[in-house]
DNA sequence: GTGTTAAAGCAACTTTCTTCGCGTTTGGAT
DNA sequence: ATCCAAACGCGAAGAAAGTTGCTTTAACAC
C-alpha cells in the first residue's frame, strides 16, 4: 500500500505508530460521536499523541479522514481477472462492501466533509479506471457490458446509501443482489 | 431544535424573518466553503443574527441542517397518482431530483453529520411510507412493481450518489433514465 | 558507535467558539 | 390600548480550538 508522502521518508519508525494510532482513534471517535464532535483536541488525547503534531501533519479532521480513506481505498485496488463479467463484479463489489464495513461511514463523511466533488481525488479517478479497465475486458469477450456509470450507480451507489442511511453495510449477500440486479438490466435493455 | 413549535406559534414575525435569513444563510457558506469551515458565528454575521440566537433554537450546525432538511423534504411530500407506476416514478423522480439539487449538497451532508443513520428520522421514515403506498397502488393495479428497497437503491442512491461525488445534480433527463432503467430491470426480473 | 535530521513533544500564546444573565423588542391575546 | 410572554439582541466571561518557537527523541546513513 502506498504510505503518502507524509510517511514516505521513514516509514518502519514512529511516525508510523503515531500514524497508525490516530488513525485508529478517529475511526473510534467517528463510530459513537457526531462529526462535529470529531475534533483535534480529541483525537490528539484519545490517540495518546500530542495536538501539534496532528496539526502538523494533517492540518484538520478533514485531512485525517482523507487519509485514512485513501489508504483503504488503496487496498482496494488490484480487481482480477475472473474470467467473467459477472465473476469481476461480484469479487469487485464483495470486496468494496467489506471495505466500507468496518469504517462505519467514514467515507461517506469524508467525502460529504470535502468541498465540492470527489470525482477529482485521486482515489477516485484511480478506481475509476480500474472499474473502466474491467468493463474493457468484458466488452473484448463479446459480453454485454454495462457503462461505468451505469456500473457505479448499480453498484457503488446502493452500497454507499445502505451505510449512508442504513447505519450499516450491506453483506456479501446485498453486494451480489446488486450485480445481479444489473446484469439482468443489461441483459434486458435494448441496446444502448 | 423543534422548528415547528418554534415557529407555529408566531409564524409571520420576526421569528420566521430571522429563520429565513439563517436558513439562506447556512445555504450560501455551505455552497462554497468546507463543512468545517461552517460555524454558527460565522452562520449568525452572514445572517444578520446573534449568535446567542442560534445557539439556543438550533443548538450547533447539524441542529440548522436539519432544520432546512426536514422542510426541503416535507413540500416534497404530495406524491401524485398519476395512474400509471412510470408516471408516478418520474415525477417522484424529477422532483426529488429538484429538490436536491438547489441545496448543494446539502441533505447529503446532513445525513453524513448525523450519528449513525438516517432511517431513524421522521423525514425518512414519513418519505419511505409515502414511496411504499405508490407502489402499492402500482400493484394494486396489477403492475409490476419493484420493492421499497430496489426503488431506493435504484433511484434514490444514484440521485445521491451523482450530487456526493460529482458535486453537481442530476437532471431531470438523468432522473427519467434512472426510473427507465429500474422498470426494465423489473420487467425482465424473474419474480421475486 | 556517532552524526544528522525529520518528526514528535512541550508549553505558552492567540484566536475562535460557546454560554449566560439581563434588558429590549414584538407578535398575539385580553 | 395595554399586557404578557416568547424570542431576539447585547456584551462579557469562560472554554475550547488552533498556532508557534523551541527542545527532545529516534530512524537512518555512515
Amino acid at each position: 500500500m502506498d504510505d503518502g508522502a507524509a510517511i514516505k521518508k521513514r516509514p518502519g519508525g514512529r511516525s508510523a505508530q503515531v500514524r497508525a494510532r490516530v488513525q485508529a482513534a478517529v475511526i473510534e471517535l467517528l463510530a459513537d460521536h457526531q462529526l462535529e464532535e470529531v475534533t483535534i483536541p480529541r483525537v490528539a488525547e484519545r490517540a495518546g499523541v500530542h495536538q501539534a503534531t496532528l496539526y502538523r501533519r494533517w492540518g484538520n479532521v478533514a485531512g485525517l479522514v482523507d487519509d485514512i480513506v485513501a489508504e483503504r481505498v488503496g487496498e482496494l485496488a488490484p480487481i482480477p481477472d475472473t474470467g467473467t463479467l459477472r465473476g469481476d463484479l461480484e469479487l469487485a463489489a464483495i470486496r468494496f462492501a467489506e471495505v466500507i464495513a468496518p469504517l462505519g461511514g467514514i467515507m461517506i463523511r469524508a467525502a460529504a466533509l470535502a468541498t465540492p466533488n470527489a470525482e477529482s481525488t485521486v482515489s477516485f479517478r484511480t478506481r475509476a479506471s480500474q472499474l473502466q479497465a474491467m468493463l474493457d475486458r468484458a466488452a473484448a469477450r463479446g459480453e454485454k457490458a454495462p457503462t461505468l456509470t451505469e456500473l457505479l450507480e448499480g453498484i457503488t451507489a446502493p452500497l454507499y446509501f445502505h451505510e449512508l442511511f442504513f447505519g450499516r453495510p450491506a453483506d456479501a449477500e446485498h453486494a451480489k443482489a446488486l450485480v445481479d440486479r444489473l446484469l439482468i438490466y443489461v441483459e434486458a435493455a435494448p441496446d444502448r
